[in-house]
DNA sequence: GCGACAG
DNA sequence: ATCTTGTCGC
């Protein structure tokens, strides 16, 4: 796959702010969300002192959450991560997995937030943006916002707030476990993303695309010597 | 100035 | 993210 929208990537943090600012006029909050047979779950992996990275692509079967297609790649770090602008240190390498992928998937989950970020446009937002594939953006903590705590039950969420905005959702995907972010990245709306991260989370804390691509990244980290 | 801060 | 062991529980 290729993306859509092109952008330089050697920028200064000055330079990505005003980018984000930018691309993020063009998210979209309503359902783009039509038939999704493919969804696929986005991650990198890093070993500290060490300036590579894994980046993967799991794409699960929407009605049986199997996985079928994965690829992974080893790139090398280029950006810093700094609090909001995660996706310039995170997307260079998911384009080369994404280069590799033979599925187009038509639902897209990352490890991050949406627009539940300083300037609306977190990973999610420019992952979905740069591919034009409804994204989700399922994070295990929160980058800011204000929430109150979800009723224990799985499916109960609360509202994420930001300066008065609803932003995202704190939702409980398990019964009794701490909840996750869930926010909207691109081409769906959050109720649409709520139920998503529901359905792909019926027996874990986190969805499965996550959990899927985490454990492939890893055990490529594991074997090119860690 | 101080604290917060996706992965 | 990563550094790290055992341990409690289904």
């Amino acid at each position: 796959m290729q993306p859509v929208i092109h952008h330089p990537w050697t920028l200064t943090e000055q330079e990505a702010i005003s980018l984000q600012k930018q691309l993020a006029l063009q998210v979209k909050t309503e359902d783009q969300v039509k038939e999704v047979q493919h969804i696929a779950g986005v991650d990198v992996a890093y070993h500290v002192a060490e300036d590579v990275l894994v980046a993967g692509i799991v794409v699960l079967d929407a009605a049986s959450l199997q996985v079928v297609e994965s690829v992974v790649v080893s790139d090398s770090v280029a950006f810093p991560y700094i609090p909001g602008l995660f996706s310039f240190r995170e997307l260079p390498p998911l384009m080369k997995a994404f280069e590799k992928l033979q599925t187009v998937p038509q639902l897209i989950v990352c490890d991050g937030q949406g627009i539940a970020h300083p300037r609306r446009f977190g990973l999610a937002s420019h992952v979905g943006l740069l591919y034009d594939i409804p994204a989700i953006g399922c994070g295990k903590t929160r980058l800011l916002g204000e929430y109150a705590q979800p009723d224990s039950h799985r499916g109960a969420c609360s509202p994420l707030l930001d300066e008065g905005e609803i932003v995202g959702a704190v939702l409980r995907t398990q019964a009794d476990t701490k909840p996750v972010f869930v926010s909207v990245g691109h081409g769906i709306s959050l109720p649409t993303a709520c139920e998503w991260i529901t359905r792909l989370a019926p027996k874990y804390r986190l969805p499965e695309t996550t959990r899927q691509v985490d454990q492939l990244v890893n055990k490529a980290l594991a074997g090119l010597g860690n």
